[in-house]
RNA sequence: GGGCCCGUAGCUCAGCGGACAGAGUGUCAGGUUCCGGACCUGGAUGUCGCGGGUUCAAAUCCCGUCGGGCUCGCCA
């Protein structure tokens, strides 16, 4: 949906914090040959379907098995077999015979293989890929002219974030950034509950506790020291005496009510300790690194006023009833009622998530959540609620993954069960630095890394394997934790990937009196072709991987490209080609290589080193 | 019990209407006087949970069934 749906101020004026990952790309994209090719394919089959006044709303269009160097291929013949009265090879042949490949740019020939059409692709092709790979940003599309706001992990700011949850920021943020490539204008948003119940437990058991009364903290860090509050008074409300636990409840209720009517001191009280333990959290995300445009807190919507009037539109709405001292909704295709206002006045949070989720549609084009499984059916009243009070909800949509268990169940910040993602982090770097130390001696390149490189490389690699191993699988598929899964740096991971950059990058700089020339022409192994073709698709990777909100697709290419870059890297030398045209139009070739691989990385939030 | 999600090689996973079901790992056998061996080459390995159906074509869509996960709070 291009343009603008509601006219807005967007807060796209505003400047973003820095987020110094992304150098180059996303601002100068090439999108190359790809989608260019494609276009000439479709409008090649449809001229000749139209001759024939067949229609041609689908071309059946695919990619061929990797055996077949088409681009693409189309099994449209299989669908015209009964209309025409003909059998799909013979029809085929008689398509790719009245198109004129010649006519369409980029388009070399088209050959009939059985029932299959096949496109190929011409020298301009290539000599456009080779071309295209040479930019930082290739693979980022077109601008769409369109804002998309990705909220994702808004843990709720209770303690340390756990792995449980560490799906949530990774696959966030390959979502955003495979939404920026594809050409979309993207804020990245961290929902903050800092309303509910939980929050008012904490700001209660905050003050109530001394330090002193309170175990070590795990880790010198803000979330660290405070969640011993949080734990401690959950403990309480659960064993103290009942006189003790109902005195308790009446203060947390009082912090409730308070945030309700938007009382300043209790929200100052309430927003000291949210931020704090948020600070932390930052921290923590930040390693990833995840991170984000905009914190939003949801008392913003209370106190704005907003969340009062989405509950005057709710009551007015034919689906409102008021039943059992509450105010609920009742759905058409969803069984259970939504509650959205208490008898004592008090919102709930789907509440006041309906209020925030009319704010994004104020300011935004489109809006994708990242949330967990058991938010789902949640999302689902949120959907329908959101459509009963006149939003356009096609502009929402969500991405569900399902959590991250321990062997013996789930985690639980409030219980102190889990493991967390900073002993996840540390962990992995120190298994990589391992890995590295390992292999410094035995190492046949001679580059001398220092102490920092090998901090640098344990980082990168360590980081890099969690978050590969994360964003690499369906969010749907349920993962149970075990470290040595998670830390296997063989397998089908992160630092298979970097390795391939890191050679790139060792080849580039063995380089050094080498232009890069785009000559394709001296490009003629098969090696090389399929490397290039490999390259070209890339962009049509991030399409689809963006329209489907897959970053995991991009996490397959990587294995593509890599596996590619090796078998060319095995046959092709480039600094000790026999002549100099080839050297040059090799090296030109490995540079595109290591852009498309530095992108594809980049999209999935792991860091491509430049030596390893 | 109702709803949703998942079930593909021993293990971890791609593929999700079309060309013989693919990788990695593990296992077996090999490869570096040559740009980075965290690499590469080759062999072996599958009732795509099971049973029906739709289709020219089903791992892929539909129905049923079994196994696992999530969910069905005036929590978030």
């Amino acid at each position: 949906m291009p343009g603008d749906s509601s006219g807005c101020g967007r807060p796209r004026d505003r400047p973003k914090p820095n987020r110094t990952r992304y150098p180059y790309t996303r601002r100068s994209g090439n999108e190359g040959m790809f989608r260019p090719f494609r276009e000439s394919v479709e409008s090649a089959l449809a001229s000749v379907l139209r001759a024939r006044e067949l229609p041609i709303d689908d071309l059946g269009l695919e990619e061929p098995p990797e055996d077949i160097d088409a681009v693409l291929a189309s099994s449209i013949a299989f669908r015209l077999a009964s209309e025409l009265g003909a059998a799909p090879p013979q029809i085929a042949g008689e398509l790719a015979a009245e198109i004129d490949a010649g006519e369409y740019r980029y388009i070399d020939r088209i050959e009939p293989a059985g029932p299959y059409l096949n496109f190929f692709p011409d020298e301009s092709y290539f000599e456009g890929t080779l071309k295209a790979g040479q930019e930082p940003g290739y693979g980022a599309l077109p601008s769409r002219d369109t804002s998309v706001v990705v909220e994702h992990t808004s843990a709720n700011p209770t303690g340390p974030v756990h792995v449980g949850r560490a799906r949530n920021p990774i696959i966030g943020d390959a979502v955003a950034n495979v939404l920026e490539y594809a050409g979309y204008d993207v804020d990245r948003h961290y929902y903050v509950n800092d309303a509910g119940r939980q929050m008012a437990v904490f700001t209660w058991a905050y003050e109530r506790f001394d330090e002193s009364e309170l175990p070590e903290p795990a880790r010198d860090r803000a979330e660290y020291r405070m969640v011993r509050y949080y734990r401690k008074g959950n403990e309480f409300l659960e064993n103290a005496e009942p006189d003790a636990v109902e005195a308790a409840e009446a203060e947390i209720e009082s912090i409730l009510q308070g945030l309700e009517s938007g009382d300043e001191e209790t929200y100052d009280r309430v927003t000291e300790v949210v931020d704090t333990v948020l600070g932390g959290m930052r921290e923590c995300l930040a390693r990833l690194p995840a991170e984000f445009d905009e914190f939003v807190k949801e008392t913003r919507f209370m106190r704005d006023g907003s969340t009062d009037d989405v509950v005057d539109r709710l009551k007015a709405l034919e689906g409102a009833v008021y039943e059992e001292d509450a105010w609920q909704l009742e759905f058409e295709n969803i069984e259970k009622n939504l509650v959205f206002l208490r008898a004592d006045g008090t919102s709930l949070y789907t509440t006041r998530d309906l209020a925030h989720h009319e704010w994004k549609f104020e300011n935004y084009d489109r809006a994708v959540t990242v949330l967990g499984e058991d938010h789902k059916l949640q999302a689902e009243q949120l959907r329908s609620a959101l459509e009963l009070l006149g939003s356009d909800t096609e502009r929402l949509e969500s991405v569900i993954y399902s959590y991250v268990n321990l062997p013996e169940g789930k985690m639980s910040t409030r219980r102190g069960t889990g493991v967390q993602l900073d002993d996840l982090l540390d962990e992995a770097i120190d298994r990589a630095r391992e890995e590295v130390e390992t292999r410094l001696d035995d190492r046949l390149r001679n580059d001398e890394l220092d102490d920092d490189d090998v901090e640098r490389i344990a980082r990168q690699v360590g980081i890099g394997a969690v978050r590969y191993d994360i964003v690499s699988k369906q969010p749907t598929k349920a993962i149970t934790f075990e470290w040595d899964r998670a830390l296997d740096f063989e397998a089908q991971s992160a630092p298979y990937v970097q390795y391939v950059h890191a050679r790139c990058c060792g080849i580039e700089n063995e380089a050094a009196g080498i232009d890069p020339e785009l000559n394709v022409s001296v490009l003629t192994s098969e090696a090389e072709r399929e490397l290039l073709l490999t390259i070209a698709r890339f962009p049509g990777v991030i399409e689809a991987a963006a329209d489907d909100h897959e970053p995991h697709r991009i996490a397959t290419y990587t294995r593509e490209i890599a596996d590619r870059f090796n078998g060319f890297y095995r046959e092709c030398p480039v600094i000790t080609a026999d002549d100099d045209a080839t050297k040059s139009a090799r090296l030109a070739l490995v540079i595109a290589a290591r852009h498309t691989v530095a992108n594809a990385l980049d999209i999935l939030g792991v860091e491509a080193p430049e030596s390893m």
